[in-house]
RNA sequence: GGAUAGAUGGCCGAGUGGUCUAAGGCGCACGAUUGGAAAUCGUGUGUACCUCUAAAGGGUACCGAGGGUUCGAAUCCCUCUCUAUCCGCCA
């Protein structure tokens, strides 16, 4: 949500501001039109409930042949008011969807663009590997090494669901559980939140109203499935006035996550790239009201993220997103992709996103400074691991001829101190 | 699933139809005191919005949410949500 005062204000840059996110610029007219008209009401409204009020204090001391007056001509006042109301209500509605329907500001700093194709490398860090045998892609290592049950799981659960057996099952753990230990090293509190969401903070986090189809809804409980712990920990301090000293406030999040990808059809459709559920490990941060602190934030939770892609030993890009890919909560972002050697191409493991004060101000989560203004925080989320997304990249740069996956130096006390996994290795 | 009790400002907590413009306390800010601090004393201190403005000011809403009764609701009525405790069930 952005802040309508600051539109009114800055409207020119505003629009300049938003069009760089593909944001039609009429809409900012519109919402201001709204946003007066809005305004006038509520002016002749309040000077209806002023005079209501006064007529219903003067009937206290007023004599008894002036009550009746009194109480008619309040009755009066009272119906204009109620009248009133119910347009403003109706007014505040349209004003409250079309502020829902706003797009974060981008940073100056992201490049424009319309799509993807206008995403840029900053760089890439580690080397693309070059095998002296025909390496396979994960599938086919998931098979010979009897590591997964991906036909029998499909009659059993449907389409992009997986199952994975054995060290690929322990691994699958053994990657989160490194990644919350450095993540509570670099002092995250580690929470496991649930996967069950109610409607509102899906507007808090600002899925919706964008991305309906993409949302599992359970009606007999009017419940959502939850497609990422950031959906939960946005809103697990909504409503609160924290203090500034109680910033900034790190979360490492694990949860089982889901998603339709209803936009996803004929993409992905095998293997463990794209599934409906799969476990993720969060980074979110709450912080202080100011731009410098929270770039500084985004820095370090990238900082951690190529640091776990470091650890796993796997050649990366960072990618700097473009104003046109950025989804709309979004002020400035980075991906993280892996070297996936059987698409010889880098594949998504980590979105990076910076959010300013767009999520808290739909949360309404503030806190008073210590120079006693109150201010809305800023939030930013990372990826922490998603699996079995990673385990893709993974296993693949780690295979070796014989279908055996090498275990990186970092990983091994997680896996029992194993090197190498896979059925030749037993 | 059954029963009971609750939900009031940053926090605790009083308040059963009209000076509630929400008592009191804690916290916080400023001042006094002090060599400095603690303690103490004094003063101030909710949020959002509208309007007007150079500044000040004026006004409206908000006591879990939504409806209702009334000239007037934190207070009475209805519905819902959430929380706590006990019982039942359960990984």
């Amino acid at each position: 949500m952005l802040d309508i005062k600051f539109i009114a204000d800055n409207t020119d840059w505003v629009k300049k501001s938003l069009s760089r996110k593909g944001f039609e610029p009429e809409k900012v007219d519109e919402l201001l039109n709204v946003y007066y008209e809005m305004n006038k009401l509520k002016t002749s409204s309040q000077a209806l409930a002023e005079e209501k009020n006064k007529l219903s204090n003067s009937i206290k001391s007023a004599s008894a042949e002036e009550r009746p007056a009194i109480i008619a001509r309040s009755r009066e006042v009272g119906e204009q008011f109620k009248a009133e109301q119910e347009q403003l209500a109706e007014i505040q509605t349209k004003f409250e969807d079309m502020m829902l329907r706003m797009p974060n500001y981008p940073s100056a700093e992201s490049p424009d663009g319309p799509d993807d194709s206008a995403n840029v490398v900053r760089r890439k860090v580690g080397e693309v590997p070059h095998f002296d045998f025909v390496p396979r892609d994960h599938i086919e290592l998931m098979e010979i090494n009897d590591w997964s049950e991906m036909e029998r799981i499909a009659k059993v659960s449907g389409s992009r669901t997986y199952a994975i057996k054995d060290d690929l099952a322990q691994l699958e753990l053994a990657i989160h559980m490194l990644v919350m230990d450095k993540l509570r090293a670099h002092g995250f509190t580690l929470i496991t939140v649930p996967a069950i969401s109610k409607e509102k903070p899906l507007y808090n986090q600002g899925y919706l109203p964008f991305a309906r189809d993409e949302i599992y809804y359970m009606p007999a409980d009017d419940v959502y499935l939850s497609g990422t712990a950031e959906l939960i920990l946005n809103s697990l301090r909504a409503d609160e006035m924290l203090t500034e000293n109680d910033l900034p406030i790190l979360y490492a999040g694990f949860s089982p996550c889901f998603r339709r990808e209803a936009g996803a059809a004929g993409k992905d459709t095998r293997g463990l790239v794209r599934v409906h559920q799969f476990f993720k490990t969060e980074q979110f941060v709450i912080c202080k009201n100011d731009v410098k602190e929270s770039e500084k934030w985004h820095q370090k939770l990238l900082q951690i993220s190529e640091e776990v892609l470091q650890d796993l030993e796997l050649p990366y890009q960072v990618l700097e997103v473009c104003t046109g890919d950025m989804g709309a909560p979004k002020y400035r972002q980075y991906d993280l992709e892996a070297w996936v050697p059987s698409q010889n191409c880098y594949r998504e493991t980590h979105s990076c996103s910076n959010i300013t004060d767009w999520q808290a101000r739909r949360t309404n989560l503030r806190y008073r400074g210590n120079d006693g203004k109150v201010q809305y925080c800023h939030t930013l989320n990372n990826t922490g691991i998603a699996t079995p997304r990673a385990l893709v990249p993974f296993i693949e740069i780690h295979q070796q001829a014989d279908g055996t996956v090498k275990i990186p130096a970092k990983l091994q006390p997680y896996l029992g101190g194993k090197k190498v996994i896979g059925k030749n290795a037993r």
